[in-house]
RNA sequence: GCCGCCUUAGCUCAGUUGGUUAGAGCGCUUGAUUGUGGAUCAAGAGGUCCCCCGUUCGAUUCGGGGAGGUGGUACCA
């Protein structure tokens, strides 16, 4: 008996944490990208683009386990020299790489602004991809929290450009160094190495406020927290008087800029780092004033923690003010659509000697899905392609010809290319979501006309008709004109639809 | 990483108390309605019931392991 031969059929399927983009996000993601280009470069920075990897070293002692490249990044070894090289995990590395090597030859500061896509070797979530896109402003070489104001600017006009209203978003700032002075004052020693564990879990425990509440950072600053699934936390083991330090902290708030460094300001002050970062984040406050750049907009929000092995400086989150729900009704927590900050050791590592840097990401592929929910990223029905049908398999040339002229005269157009009829060459440009579709059958070439007709308008009118007759020969939202007249028609057409859109829109 | 839940057709999901031909709705393909995407009607294609190992005469169903997804948590440059 012959066996059934196997033969390998591999599965259709991508990497965890992957995806494919159809045109519709590519159109709107360009459309992003364009807008971010151009704020940035109404701020003046400038264009940089470095390669997807690097040799990991470059990349950094920022990997979070040094032993082992392919932790958190995606490294492979060459094979000639057996150099790692690693996925570029975000666009700051890069830079300051860049900066180090070319540092004589920049202008002081360096202002670039850069978009790719960036790797991160991490379990993939909601939202949260393992291939993404960045766009990134930096100044190089900038010590004043004067460049730390901008960007927190250009945060804020970026999101707006983008399509947010004021309101739905906000840059929350804080400063590294009030979190050291905050530390300090609860008598937790900021820079030494042997409570550095310690000092993290109360910094982190602070970054949960938000989500966990006062209750359950109380219980992180403690002893610890179990959490719903039955995992526990392991707590700071503060004692209870260094606790109601910190909670005093949290309630500092976060709307008027001033009242909260007015309420940081006890807390503070004891510590030389603390009264630097409040010093540095008043300079900030009186630049966005003068910017007008209002607590609408950017606040100060002394819970904001960010990358504690990196910032040195002012950082900032942004983040969105409204929550939405997903096509389950559930709700769903965007995170935050960029960060940045000041991170004055970068350059360092390379240079030995420091150079002061801060920088703005945003999330471009979070971003997305953020206007997507929405609704501000409505289909672009002004870009469909024309569609000239072949009436007659033994004609092509003629509707080739057609299809140039229209092609010549500026429209997007295409010849159906399939063997089908004529029934499945209009489900074939439905599909497509075709703007219009041309027709020239025998009956018009006889009287050398063309027939143009409407797909959308002809949706439309099908919903009132329940008939089949009185649909087919009704020749719902269609025209036929002299073939002369072609060229002319499809933009009178067009030109309607056009208007139709801008309306709606 | 840790804890829980899930995985059957392209999609959403039934179902098999372990038994021979595994189903529905929608979608898809083709056809009918003399050259019109909707509606209707007819026919058809499509499944290693996530993978591997085990128990069993027999596993899509039971057990173990793994993968993927999902929710929480941790981490997050």
């Amino acid at each position: 008996m012959a066996k059934k031969q196997k033969t390998f059929r591999p599965k259709p399927r991508l990497p965890k944490g992957l995806r494919d983009i159809r045109a519709d996000e590519i159109g709107a993601m360009t459309n992003m990208l364009a807008r971010l280009r151009e704020i940035y470069e109404l701020y003046g920075f400038e264009a940089l683009e470095t390669p997807a990897f690097e040799y990991s070293e470059c990349l950094g002692k920022f990997l979070p386990d040094q032993d082992r490249p392919n932790a958190g990044v995606f490294s492979f070894e060459e094979d000639e020299d057996g150099e790692w090289v690693s996925l570029r995990y975000d666009l700051t590395a890069p830079l300051a790489r860049f900066v180090a090597a070319n540092y004589d030859e920049l202008p002081k500061p360096f202002r670039r602004y850069q978009t790719g896509h960036v790797w991160r070797n991490e379990k993939p979530g909601p939202g949260r991809f393992r291939q993404f896109t960045q766009f990134d402003a930096d100044s190089v070489g900038a010590d004043s929290v004067a460049a730390d104001a901008e960007l927190a600017m250009l945060g804020a006009d970026s999101l707006e450009h983008l399509g947010l209203k004021r309101g739905d978003y906000l840059i929350n700032m804080n400063n590294r160094k009030i979190l050291d002075g905050v530390l300090e004052s609860a008598g937790i020693d900021p820079v030494a190495e042997e409570n550095a564990s310690q000092r993290l879990t109360v910094l982190r425990a602070i970054d949960k406020l938000d989500r966990l509440g006062e209750e359950g950072v109380t219980y992180l600053l403690g002893e610890g927290r179990k959490d719903e699934s039955g995992d526990f936390t392991k707590g700071a083991n503060l004692a209870p008087a260094q606790i109601d330090k910190f909670l005093v902290y949290l309630r500092a708030g976060n709307e008027a800029r001033g009242d909260v460094l007015g309420a940081l300001e006890p807390l503070v002050s004891e510590s030389p780092s603390g009264r630097e970062g409040l010093a540095e984040l008043r300079e900030i406050d009186d630049l966005l004033e003068a910017g007008s750049f209002k607590a609408d907009r950017v606040r100060f929000d002394p819970t904001i923690v960010r990358g504690l092995d990196y910032y040195t400086g002012p950082v900032m989150e942004a983040e969105l003010t409204f929550e939405t729900k997903n096509e389950e009704g559930e709700m769903v927590r965007f995170g935050s659509l960029g960060g940045g900050g000041r991170y004055d050791g970068l350059v360092a590592r390379f240079k030995g000697q420091p150079v002061p840097a801060t920088g703005f990401s945003i999330g471009v592929s979070r971003a997305y899905a953020a206007l997507e929910a929405l609704g501000k990223l409505e289909a672009d029905k002004r870009n469909a392609p024309v569609v000239v049908l072949v009436m007659d398999q033994e004609q092509k040339g003629r509707y080739q010809a057609m299809v140039q002229s229209l092609r010549g005269a500026g429209i997007k157009s295409e010849l159906y290319l399939g063997s089908s009829g004529m029934r499945a060459q209009l489900k074939y440009a439905d599909r497509r979501a075709a703007s219009l579709v041309v027709i020239e059958g025998e009956d018009e070439q006889a009287e050398g006309k063309v027939t143009i007709k409407d797909l959308d308008v002809g949706s439309e009118l099908s919903k009132e008709i329940t008939d089949n007759k009185e649909w087919r020969e009704s020749r719902a939202a269609q025209k036929t004109v002299g073939a002369d007249d072609l060229i002319s028609t499809v933009k009178e057409m067009l030109a309607a639809r056009n208007t139709d859109q801008e309306q709606s829109a």
